[in-house]
DNA sequence: TATCCATATGTTACCGGTAACATAACAAGC
DNA sequence: GCTTGTTATGTTACCGGTAACATATGGATA
């Protein structure tokens, strides 16, 4: 016995397939003892429509394509649980996809994920590459970056400047009194939002006339913690009268934390650790550590009514509109920078 | 200028739109000027198939949905990374989905995911309701249960016993002399890998004559590492002379390793304490944490390969087989048992 | 009672591809 | 030269829904 299908439900409950197609949808005119019937009915034969059907048809897929380097990440993580959460209420479902922070997978998931006609299209700013893009302002669906603020956006933007929060953690440390600040940072990195961080970082150091920027690129993007351990190694044999370390990330932070601790080195006495991102392990961990507070999940919670907001009837005029939303981002000083 | 289509192609081609199909699909048989010809085409108007097209009519979505409690969480975004990346060479693309370990929220998810016709449906073992497992069992597509041995599996199963593998722990722990080991769980949880954890931890105190189990269930999953925190202060207020606590899982752990370093107890000379998971904070920090190592990356990569090889031609045999892959686990004894 | 309108349902023609089968063209075998 | 087989392409009929328009039905109104 094969699947059956919405004329089934018509035979079986002795009306057309438009009225079983209006029964199953909210908000169309249909008499509510009709519904009832076909309802039964269709619980009866455990009717499901099919949604390659509906998507041909209709001409709306009911998906939201949203990008993000990777999902391993609790902060990106955040954002994708919050946007999902947001847009289940319009019925929507999100295709989420991760570019390994690679541009050329992030160009190919791209392509894919735009066969699928998605009603919008959710990318984290983070060096896209010519040809993605070019696909990005072709698109004929709404694009939205975010976790940026991009030099020239696509379309619409959820974000904040990772520029402008690092160089105000930089310049916390400086207040502090700290002097001999490294920063630990990313290589293979342009564009990116490490990038757009170490940038901070060198231009609130150059600002302060405390002589070059101390920058030790590590390892391509994410630093888990583990590399952050090693990382301070080299940032003490390369700069031994470093007096504190700001990271490109949190994970990155907490290694470089524990790595001198593991030394005997006191935290933050001799020297002070920062990260980027507020991941509960810094909350956490003793001492607790300053960072960049960023609510991950209203990013995503604000793509989200974005997109919501998107698929309404006016969709020509919406798709060509540009919203830019700032996300507020903030220094919180703990106990790792004296707090 | 709307978005071009096949027929477009075709006429500028000057061949019938199936020939345009096969030039696409790599394995038909065209004349190889042929395809050239279209391909050139096809790049000069930028066209693109149409997925939901292409879904109505082959019967194939090229979709892999996958259920996971949370995405904010290490163990399972590498399972789904690894999953993903496997099956994208077989030319899938996975959906992903989050239960928020709400048994309704699975709920809904598997009905609307199965809508979708996915090529294969892959969730976590974790408490599934009565409609969940009655919609599995009769899905016609391939069900993969995967991160726990369920007691009577739908079809195929990637996973291994949490309650062997908590029983395996806590026997390390009365091997190492501990004798007052207290359990961190979660509340509401039934049938979830969280109980099965907190089973196998009682069973084997229970087997050692150490008295009663001591178990603290803390919140609903899943129990974060300030939860953790708060928790080591109830375990220490209902069992002062607690010697170990043993945690559902890694970031709980964390949480009660640095509760119990914020209040001076040492560990593990006063106080020893293991999670679950081998998340990466727990071989960070200091002393590391005891814990049982799960291979997360090698579930997602097997539960791929198992999908990739059910969606051949002989589909309708291949449904009914039940592959039950196990996945080895191992106790990883560190610094926080005195390893 | 005739007209009009609102409400409820039916009819038709697609949406944009692919499966399955049909056909054309040409080389090989006898 | 005729059959047979192989390769390359075309034709037809859908896949399972929904948009758009047509139609029937039954008050309310004049």
């Amino acid at each position: 016995m094969s699947r059956s299908k919405m004329a089934d439900v018509a035979r079986a409950a002795g009306v057309s397939k438009m009225t079983v197609s209006r029964a199953l949808r909210e908000g169309s005119v249909i008499a509510p003892a009709t519904r009832q019937r076909i309802l039964a009915v269709v619980e009866r034969l455990g009717y499901a429509p099919e949604e390659a059907a509906r998507n041909l048809s209709s001409r709306r897929s009911g998906f939201v394509a949203a990008l993000v380097p990777s999902l391993n990440n609790p902060q990106f993580a955040e954002t994708v649980r919050a946007l999902t959460e947001t847009v289940e209420g319009s019925g929507l479902q999100v295709l989420i996809g991760h570019t390994n922070y690679e541009a050329a997978r992030e160009e190919r998931l791209v392509g894919e994920f735009l066969r699928r006609r998605p009603e919008a299209l959710v990318v984290t700013v983070d060096g896209h590459s010519a040809a993605t893009r070019r696909m990005l302002a072709a698109a004929d669906v709404p694009v939205v970056e975010m976790w940026d603020w991009p030099t020239r956006p696509v379309r619409h933007v959820v974000g904040f400047s990772n520029k402008d929060a690092a160089r105000d953690l930089t310049r916390h440390l400086i207040e502090r009194g700290y002097r001999r600040i490294a920063f630990v940072g990313e290589t293979e990195s342009d564009g990116t939002r490490g990038a757009k961080r170490r940038d901070g970082y060198a231009a609130a150091i150059r600002r302060s006339g405390l002589g070059p920027p101390r920058i030790h690129n590590h390892a391509p993007p994410p630093i888990s913690m583990l590399q952050g351990r090693d990382a301070l190694r080299e940032v003490l044999r390369q700069w031994p009268d470093v007096d504190a370390v700001m990271c490109v990330s949190d994970p990155c932070a907490f290694g470089v934390l524990t790595q001198a601790q593991a030394q005997g080195i006191d935290v933050p006495g001799r020297l002070a650790v920062a990260g980027f991102g507020d991941f509960e392990v810094s909350r956490c961990c003793l001492p607790a550590l300053t960072t960049v507070v960023v609510d991950a999940a209203e990013i995503g919670r604000r793509a989200g009514l974005l997109v919501a907001s998107l698929r309404g009837r006016g969709n020509e005029g919406a798709v060509r509109k540009q919203e830019l939303i700032r996300i507020p981002v903030r220094v919180e000083p703990r106990g790792s920078t004296g707090g």
